[in-house]
RNA sequence: GCGCCCGUAGCUCAAAGGAUAGAGCAUCGGUCUUCGGAACCGAGGAUCCGGGUUCGAUUCCUGGCGGGCGCACCA
């Protein structure tokens, strides 16, 4: 795409009195096809040339005829319209995504870091599928960072510390009725909720969790031996729903990872003049932007969560040297680290604009608000199972006649299920709040996963018909349809996708643009037969379903989705 | 009360400041002698309300209204 549009702004240039680099990147799609593949508005040019824009326009179109890719250049009002040769689009970009496979689109190494903090759920509660946003928008982040050239660390910042522990220790105290080896997370889950409902007004009940984590804080044998059990048979939960996501992290450092260096850090605040006292409490004032102080430490001596936020901060951008750190973490939390990283900026002014916060909206469910102390919650693993027994469902449903190879049938269905909830998490804008539901996370049908998965399993199935490889070149001359030379045109347009979906830090952009994609194939394939075509036109198609099935496959790995060759 | 985010079709969502605001679900109708119907085609149906900036605003600014979230010893 950048090819073509640097050749029309160079030839237009020379009359349009603007450099050809503001030129190309003025170029736009056409609102429908018929009028062309590249626009270029003629409004900006109007007061520098005075001239009326559609005159532009019109002059404009005499010199750009003599481009050899552009089949016809019309003016329409004040656009000017390029239609590009079908022919020219086939033998620019089919044998590039033949010849670049997996990497279409990708950038060199750059041998830089960034840190992408995601997934980090509060253990001692179970996965809930307010976890999956965090979980699913960072993997997708990391492995677009991947693809671009940068060397993604992606760490689990677990919340493995905190009075949460101190409330399940001492509810588990009091009523815990099982040995400590037959504990797991959902047994740990009735401890908490009913502490948390117990402990409800009741003064005694919070001093005693609190006391059970100054407890282990201190280090205390025994708070620190059912810390350990909880920690790891919360985080056994959590490492089964990562393999069955596909996600996997550099580092599972949580919270309690810094507990050593909070002193540190403190000192090195109180060093740097950033600490003062404020009702008994250590804060760095932030009043000059407006905002509540950040709380270091508390009154009691007690740290804080911006203290170990602080600590990690600190500890990743001295042992890792990112060139940034993304925290994937909920819009909620925003205030909170718009303070952090003022913080961290007064620190260390070399740090300043290197920490982004990828904020998103939270699920939401119909009936409220979810919360775990409350048990109005939705556990991820409740949603994998029923996406898997609602895709056996309509696999059996469609009697594919014995497609689909023996013993894949379980298989099959976890992909397709991961395909609906994960891409129905990530085809929305991740700043919007999302309402579960249920119907909604688990559908098949329209814009979602499965129908991505299921046009690349078609494309498969038609390559594997073709009982012989696909043909390195053909006639491109032979991909005429307008079908044909929209799929061209979206797999052109491909990289700056994935670029633009980085430098948002929105995988949206990526999953809205395979369902154009999957659309675009989806009517070329319903008009256009491949196999049963004449030679010639056979072997174009099949490069061209060759290099969208190539793009969807890579698309879906870029969101974390499978990609099954049959379902 | 103050601050941040979000208001687009009946519902769920798209839309790099650009042309006639796109999809899916649902509804109605068609493709049905299929390279796999989890598909394809067609119909109806929408920018919360006022101002402003701009040649041009769903998009930027501003004032309302509605919803969500947040405002120091939780994370």
């Amino acid at each position: 795409m950048q090819s073509f549009k640097n050749r029309i702004a160079e030839a237009l240039a020379p009359h349009s009195g603007l450099p050809a680099e503001k030129l190309a990147a003025a170029l736009e799609t056409p609102p429908d096809a018929t009028m062309g593949d590249l626009a270029f508005p003629c409004f900006a040019l109007a007061k520098t040339l005075r001239k009326a824009p559609q005159a532009i326009a019109a002059e404009l179109a005499s010199h750009a005829r003599g481009l050899d890719f552009v089949e016809e250049v019309t003016v329409a009002g004040a656009y000017l319209n390029f239609r590009l040769a079908a022919k020219a689009v086939a033998t620019e970009v089919l044998p590039r995504v033949r010849r670049e496979g997996a990497r279409y689109g990708s950038r060199p190494a750059r041998g830089e870091r960034i840190v992408v903090d995601y997934s980090s759920p509060n253990i001692a509660k179970p996965f809930s599928i307010g976890h999956l946003r965090s979980t699913m928008v960072g993997h997708a982040l990391v492995e677009h960072l991947k693809h671009l050239g940068w060397d993604p660390i992606g760490i689990n910042h677990l919340g493995d510390w905190g009075t949460q522990f101190g409330m399940v220790m001492a509810g588990f105290k009091l009523w815990g009725d099982r040995p400590l080896d037959k504990v797991d997370v959902r047994y740990l889950l009735d401890v908490y909720v009913r502490f948390n409902k117990e402990s409800k007004g009741d003064k005694p009940m919070e001093e005693l969790a609190r006391e059970w984590f100054r407890k282990l804080e201190a280090g205390d044998a025994e708070a620190r031996q059912l810390w350990d059990i909880f920690r790891e048979v919360s985080l056994e939960e959590a490492r089964r729903i990562y393999a069955r996501l596909g996600v996997e992290f550099q580092h599972y450092t949580g919270e309690s990872f810094y507990n050593d260096r909070l002193s540190d850090t403190i000192a090195r605040l109180r060093k740097a003049g950033l600490l003062v006292e404020s009702q008994g409490a250590q804060v760095v004032d932030l009043e000059a932007h407006k905002l509540p102080p950040c709380l270091i430490q508390k009154s009691d001596g007690a740290t804080l969560y911006a203290t170990r936020d602080l600590s990690a901060a600190i500890y990743r951008m001295e042992s890792y040297r990112p060139a940034r750190i993304l925290y994937v973490v909920g819009a909620p939390q925003k205030m909170h680290f718009q303070q952090l990283f003022l913080v961290l900026e007064k620190l260390e002014p070399a740090w300043s604009g290197r920490f982004v916060h990828v904020d998103f909206g939270h699920y939401r469910l119909a009936e409220g608000k979810m919360a775990t102390r409350t048990g109005n919650v939705v556990f991820m693993e409740d949603v994998l199972d029923r996406g898997v027994e609602m895709a056996r469902k309509i696999m059996e449903a469609a009697e594919r006649g014995g497609d689909l190879e023996a013993g894949q049938d379980a298989v099959v269905a976890e992909q397709v299920a991961l395909g609906a909830i994960i891409f129905g998490d990530l085809s929305n804008d991740r700043v919007k709040d999302v309402v579960f539901d249920w119907e909604k996370a688990l559908d098949f049908k329209g814009d979602t996963g499965p129908y991505i998965q299921y046009t690349r399993a078609r494309i498969a199935s038609i390559l594997r018909k073709a009982a012989a490889p696909v043909p390195e070149t053909a006639d491109w001359s032979q991909l005429a349809s307008p079908e044909e030379k929209a799929a061209m045109m979206l797999l052109l347009k491909f990289p700056q996708v994935v670029e633009a979906a980085a430098a948002a830090n929105k995988p949206s952009f990526t999953a809205n643009y395979l369902l154009e994609l999957a659309r675009a194939f989806g009517r070329f394939y319903n008009l256009h037969p491949v196999l049963k075509s004449e030679p010639a036109v056979r072997d174009a198609r099949l490069c061209l379903c060759d290099a969208v099935g190539t793009v969807l496959e890579l698309g879906l790995k870029l969101l974390g989705i499978p990609v099954p060759e049959r379902m």
